[in-house]
DNA sequence: CGCGATTTTGACGGCACTCAAGCGCCGTGG
DNA sequence: CCACGGCGCTTGAGTGCCGTCAAAATCGCG
């Protein structure tokens, strides 16, 4: 997440966009160039094809989280990225961001950091894919978008997920039932409510606790 | 991977460092100013602990790899690297680094495509453990292990594994159970020979092909 | 209201984990 | 030199978690 300077100054110069529900944008063979953008409005999601017909989540990106961070490689997004709901961002040409990190030492340092959060991001689902069992996976994800939300400012215990059961178990390595079966004993627990796409977190600690053993 | 010319501008400003065998180094609470090291020789794991006894292979890292990049975040290493065998390797402040990309831009390109190809792999992890099932696990691992020793000029056929079949089955999600299985079915079927850490694959194709369906 | 998409729940089976035994290699010490 | 023990690897048998298949309920939207 960029802080409010960042943005500021990182939409200087800026392309807008708009994204409407299911239209996919940023693809695979995108503009030679790459360029990385801010979400302002709405979620996406960003997935991975492996050219068999599989896809996989990498990522859900919430207003302020900055996506494309997979084109700085190749200049070419490995991903595409879709919108959950109708959704605004503005972008920028990522040799003009990296003509501003030699001018700007602050926004370099953050820069790296937000590259730094991803990889820290992308291991941590590595020890969850490769570690945990289902109703911990599901916890963790609960966890972290109550986190995320806090962190702008809404409410870590009551929230909506825009994304279907589907894509939650694809980006956690289950099947959409078995993604429905951890809500349902996870809410036969206690320690959530649950309504459709609806939450209440009501065991904040005995959630915490659930990841104590493994992760 | 560095290359050549970026390896001499990266160790201008170097810090030289000996790891032996299960030595750890750069651990969790490591120097307040991380450092990025590249391996001069031998192989090291790098690993990341849930702070609960679990611990997850997050990659394994042979000569020309930069390694430390969990440290930019937040300036302090997320993870532990271990030496799989006697290894050298010589690192740089990060500050250091950051000085250096703002006065030359082809470093920092080259940075940044490194940083993004971290990412990249992290992405194609996530697939790999969301996704594949044992077989095709052990399959992709042997040819990135192949096409990584091709990169250096060795042999993409035959090589050796310096990793224990527990370290490999950490890295990839499974038990070293499964994977000892799912070598002795790989070599089965005639596309590898494998004596302990000794591989030889004799059906590239083949193995390619056990990919196709997945990823 | 009606239809398709999404979600829940159940039954069943398979793949990978657990537990266990045995083998080979190697370093150590008698 | 050889016995011994530890470690890593392989293989087998049984179990359990989660995927697959299926059906019903509910939601969202025109």
């Amino acid at each position: 997440m960029l802080s409010a300077g960042d943005m500021r100054r990182f939409c200087d110069r800026i392309e807008h966009r708009r994204m409407r529900k299911n239209r996919e944008h940023l693809h695979r063979a995108g503009a030679a160039l790459g360029a990385l953008y801010v979400i302002n409005s709405g979620f996406v999601k960003t997935i991975i094809s492996d050219g068999n017909g599989h896809e996989q989540m990498t990522g859900f990106s919430m207003p302020g989280d900055l996506i494309g961070l997979d084109a700085i490689a190749t200049g070419k997004h490995q991903c595409s990225t879709i919108a959950l709901e109708d959704s605004s961002l503005c972008g920028m040409a990522f040799a003009d961001l990296e003509q501003l990190n030699r001018e700007d030492q602050t926004l370099q340092r953050h820069f790296h950091q937000t590259l730094g959060m991803e990889i820290t991001r992308d291991h941590g689902m590595m020890l969850l894919l490769g570690a945990m069992r289902a109703e911990e996976r599901v916890a963790m994800f609960l966890l972290n978008l109550s986190r995320r939300f806090a962190l702008r400012g809404l409410s870590e215990t009551r929230f909506r997920m825009p994304m279907t059961r589907q894509e939650i178990g694809n980006y956690l390595g289950l099947t959409l039932e078995t993604v429905s079966r951890a809500f349902s004993r996870l809410a036969g627990e206690r320690l959530i409510t649950i309504d459709n796409r609806e939450v209440e977190i009501r065991n904040m600690e005995g959630l915490q606790q659930l990841l104590q053993s493994r992760g």
